[in-house]
DNA sequence: GATGAATGAGTATTCATTCAT
DNA sequence: CATGAATGAATACTCATTCAT
């Protein structure tokens, strides 16, 4: 048999730590970080624990690989980078675009929640999520002053509150509090916040 | 001599386990259940960790108990109780006095975040917190319905959402979300919402 | 009210440590002495525990005490001390009356038993029980030369292991091996074996 | 490089249960299973503590895997299921071999005798020891029947005290009551029992 | 790359014993 | 005489991590 290929070891490689990191996160989200065990991962993966050792120097840093990668593919669907003035669509494509990835990745979100919960416990994800956090803040922010609000300081709290809820609800009571359902009827509410004195 | 009357023994007990009670909200609400310790409560309160366990029969049960006089003292301060029909102030009262207690005991709601992310763990909590959640739901539906809007239930949960955001905002980030801030626009944002249809 | 005398406080102090070491006893017997607490002794007592060593200094001497206890209950019930040549009917009355103490207090029997198999464990218990076993072997070892069998000292052996299985019988399986009958066999058993030669 | 053939893991595995459940037993029978601890036993297996946990679930389940081996060896020297009627010889090789079997493992059998003082304590062991003395009594009762004495049932009984009683001393006190002598003593006295009638 | 035996520090929990009252 | 709060050492058990193969 002729010897694999770099390449086949780098995809052999790829592979198995998406599927430690996708099991960790499941394990992660359900149960918690310190409730989930190395040997529960490695069960559930069907691998050896040494193995997951051979991917990631400690549980710890898995945790970070796994946050380190969910912001990768949120900054990945978002392109937060763009500096020019929101138009009303795109603003909306931003909220819109949070509800559906939090629905497509509760197990993360949920993470997500639960660090934010334990500032102290994560500094990869303080840091981490600031970045995703400000530049949203700021656009926001940005967005809700274009529109020559009243309050703008106070809108953007109310809106971003708004928001939170929902995407909390949306991972802890999705039957109760069905997302897409508050998606749109948060969405007419900012509409209707954000445009009020126009109307006046 | 004659040994300690038993209401002595009353006062001991019940400052100790109020002590050791407070010790293990602050550690829990900081650090998270599992990753806090026996021997840290311990530690922090002065006592040794037999002792915590002449108080409580297990680190569950501690938590169990801490649950427990919390949704008590919650529920002494809301008279959730009365079946009567709410008038607009009752409505408002509602609302603000849920913000004072959760400014005024932030750990005990950063603890009740933390374990709405993790339903299997705590039987206790679940339904305790199904006694809360429950009438208040029930409360709000209601009182919207009353207010003859054209979509109570989509408004009771965007104002629901908006609430739990502000709660959640209010014990992870204070200072970029000023509680007291955000609870005036927020009563302003629902009165708006409940009353725009008179005004059409 | 008079202060009470000291003969009351004396019979006050010997009941109440009768009351333990007879809980002591039944728990032991039951569940064993290193399974056994003292909160569980006083608890079952409905006493404090710190009362227990109000009477005695530690768990392992409220065992001695007991053993100490029932080998004097023993001793008195034999008065084993005679050293004349035992006649037949006196050789008999010994063994019923062995085993109608067993049957009497068939806790005591139990631990006696226990504690037979950890001899490292009790000094007291192994020191003790000499006393009684010396003279009884002692004895019987008398009676039957006395009766110039063939083999005394195997004799001797069969007749001791068969009181003896038939003793452990009547603690651990007294359905099964009714201890009333097997006293009754084993007595012809024994006087047969002592008698034979004499009929040949 | 590889990693450790199954063959090899197999043979490890069982080599370090054997270590363990070997010294374990020997703690067990001299001191008694709740004055052993998993680390006394760790250190004199010269492993760590964890290693124990690597291969028994817990204090107990080691308790029961040695129960359940110890049983084994035993069925298997011995072949308890034959359902014919029983030749004197094989009677008397029955009895020998229960003497032989305890002698060449004083340690299971005083473990043996320790768990049948406790019956509440072991499930496993009450299980596990009912199907040998079942099959045994059985055995017995049968062939004192077919040798058609007077009193089947006592004549049973005594036996048992006497084969019981002799195991014990086996164990307890090998130097007093030397095992050997006792089990031809015990042999030619059943003799006798069972065949009195004939010789009439 | 992959395995799982092995470790040791840490965790929850128990319990004999002390002591102020 | 009597209480039970308090301690601290010990116990069963867990788990992240290492390492020989």
């Amino acid at each position: 048999m002729s010897p694999r290929t770099s390449e086949q070891y780098d995809q052999i490689r790829h592979e198995k730590k998406k599927l430690i990191m996708d099991t960790a996160l499941e394990l992660f989200a359900e149960n918690g970080y310190h409730a989930t065990s190395i040997s529960q991962i490695a069960k559930k993966a069907h691998i050896s624990k040494g193995l997951a050792y051979n991917y990631f120097k400690s549980k710890k840093e898995l945790l970070d690989e796994i946050i380190l990668t969910d912001i990768e593919t949120f900054i990945t669907n978002f392109d937060l980078n763009k500096d020019g003035i929101l138009t009303e669509e795109e603003f909306e494509y931003f909220i819109r675009q949070s509800f559906k990835l939090v629905r497509e990745n509760l197990r993360h979100w949920k993470l997500y929640f639960a660090l934010m919960l334990q500032p102290k416990f994560s500094e990869t994800f303080n840091l981490e999520y600031a970045k995703i956090a400000e530049p949203f803040l700021k656009m926001m922010n940005e967005f809700i002053e274009s529109k020559g609000v009243a309050d703008p300081h106070g809108d953007m709290m109310v809106i971003s509150a708004m928001i939170e809820g929902a995407l909390l609800y949306t991972v802890v009571a999705p039957d109760m509090f069905p997302s897409e359902v508050m998606e749109d009827k948060i969405m007419a509410e900012i509409s209707r916040i954000l445009n009020k004195t126009s109307t006046q």
